[in-house]
DNA sequence: ATCTACGTGTAGGCAGTCTACATATGCGAC
DNA sequence: GTCGCATATGTAGACTGCCTACACGTAGAT
């Protein structure tokens, strides 16, 4: 998969990731390529660029931790974050039925 | 809608409308149009540069008619154009269940 | 005459992804 | 003891595809 199938999906999906817990960068790429069994492999310099666009726009928040004598950087979802979220989902169910119908694909999950 | 969501799906939709019967460019936007109940309303400065970028591909053969004294450039799908196709409805299934399943949220359609 | 639908096309900008690189710690194997 | 791997964060520069805005032209209705 890959290439720039995910363009513009991303972030949700980063979002969507640390909904329910936050999470440092790396950690956020392993849920990620768990969650979609192997089909997402998110690089560095994909994630991190994403992440701090999504603090720069408020959805995000960040905090510094050391973890086992490593610098994590930790984010957490905010309010506006997660209104954020709920318009990505809003607008990932119309178009995904947009184009699977064009495409003649009927959803696989 | 719109923005760039449609992002590298848009060409797999021109080949998906014109895989039933030859198309031109103005048509095509009509059918996505219709098709997407009017949510999809893509720009020619988008249409035209796709259609190019996929006949340089050989994925589509265009050829010229003139119909009620206006001119028209008529593309169908080639060979090769099937296979990509094919792929990209493929692709399609994995992402749209990966991203589907992620974001939390079950297919519309 | 003017407006709208039809029809094709280019130029320039913008944004997000990619590859490749840079830096650093902890831990197990050799 | 050093080599490689997993962990962890980050930048630089290129590429590509979508966008807005513009340009050109015909046909038919008001």
């Amino acid at each position: 998969m890959q290439a720039d199938a995910l363009r513009g999906h991303l972030d949700g999906m980063i979002l969507a990731v640390v909904e329910d817990a936050p999470l440092h960068g790396y950690g956020i790429c392993e849920v990620l390529h768990q969650q979609s069994d192997g089909a997402l492999d998110v690089p560095t310099g994909t994630l991190y660029p994403a992440l701090r666009r999504l603090e720069r726009f408020g959805y995000l928040r960040s905090s510094w931790a050391v973890v086992g004598g490593r610098r994590r950087r930790t984010y957490e979802l905010t309010g506006s974050g997660r209104a954020e979220l709920a318009a990505r989902q809003r607008e990932w169910r119309e178009l995904s039925g947009v184009v699977g119908r064009i495409l003649g694909v009927h959803p696989a999950s």
